[in-house]
DNA sequence: GTCTATATCCCGATAGAC
DNA sequence: GTCTATCGGGATATAGAC
């Protein structure tokens, strides 16, 4: 069997990875069309053809990385731990995850430097993303009826707490680099962290 | 006397004022210098003419604004409080000066997405934010001392900690609140959000 | 110090052949 | 589905008179 002279899917998906790199650093204002089909084994006009214009190729990026987020983490099967150890399986993952995945962070930085106006216009990504909340509140409950968690917390907010303790980390990183010139990368100081970051949400959930 | 026919210093005031809400709302590539001008008393070319460019505009801001939270810091008087108060007191002044001036939020986040590129050219920039860590490092000492704090944390760390946590809320809200249909401004979220961001901060001074 | 007019470049998007 | 060539708008920056 000869190898396809065409592949769409696979052109289709080398333009998007290009692309989620790009948009990551230099944001979608600053993101050229020309620098991502110079990298890609296409051209510019089969980006156009693929995706439609610049606004719904970064759409496309935007979708793709939250599915990713979202794919891994229902893979940890969390529902088979007892709740704090899915807590602490969850918060562990976020922190790696974000760690390992600047580009990501980044992503969700610059769209909400544009104020959610580009994202807002996915139905994708809002469905995609209920997943998490779901698997929270199920551990919540769980936790609830055993007896281990008192605090009486959303889980919708258990989200927004793990994402924000994570996420700083690593968006923060340029300006705090520079203005004190200190390595927030360094493993001790990341280890310390990661633990941290369980520790207090679950603290948090026990707490009334 | 007279009024004056040519104020200059209020010019420049007037041209940074304004640049700083272009930049802020629009990111540094999203900001237009032709904005920025209509909504000014004066035009276009005066921009130039004081600050140079688009990109020396923007550094003007960046420095005024880290100047001015700097500034409202050091009136808090925290040396008069016990460590754990004051820690508290800067917590919480941390989060209400964020909510309160969101474009300082948006301009260290668009920052970041450039990598801190444009804040690395400005000496001013490292050197007003110096305050900041004196005056952590002063409590963290008296903390210490007194037996309060126990663990090897330094001051850069717990401003960094600080920082981020409080910015999370504000910087992150449009993604959030669209993706999970979530009023994040309500007073009840902020206020525990707030007392979280303390709570979390003095958690991690008494851990060892 | 201030204003109007304009140069110049760059980038997203498309035309049209194969 | 893919390629080359190019359009056209818009933004930063400046010229030059007052």
């Amino acid at each position: 069997m000869r190898r396809k002279k065409y592949d769409p899917e696979r052109t289709r998906r080398d333009i998007l990875t290009i692309a989620t790199h790009e948009f990551a650093r230099n944001g979608y204002n600053g993101a050229r069309i020309d620098a991502i089909a110079a990298k890609t084994s296409t051209t510019k006009r089969m980006i156009y053809y693929y995706f439609g214009g610049k606004e719904a190729l970064y759409i496309a990026v935007l979708e793709d990385q939250y599915a990713r987020i979202r794919d891994r983490e229902a893979e940890l099967g969390l529902d088979a731990l007892d709740p704090e150890q899915a807590i602490r399986r969850l918060a562990e993952f976020t922190f790696d995850y974000d760690h390992a995945n600047p580009a990501f962070v980044r992503l969700v930085a610059v769209e909400n430097i544009h104020h959610a106006r580009h994202l807002r216009k996915s139905a994708v990504i809002r469905s995609v993303n209920s997943s998490i909340i779901a698997t929270i509140d199920q551990i919540l409950k769980r936790g609830r009826r055993e007896g281990r968690f008192v605090a009486k917390v959303q889980a919708v907010d258990v989200h927004m707490l793990m994402s924000a303790l994570c996420f700083f980390h690593v968006a923060n990183l340029h300006t705090f680099g520079t203005i004190f010139s200190r390595d927030f990368l360094s493993p001790s100081l990341r280890r310390t962290h990661r633990k941290l970051v369980a520790d207090f949400i679950i603290h948090r959930l026990k707490q009334r």
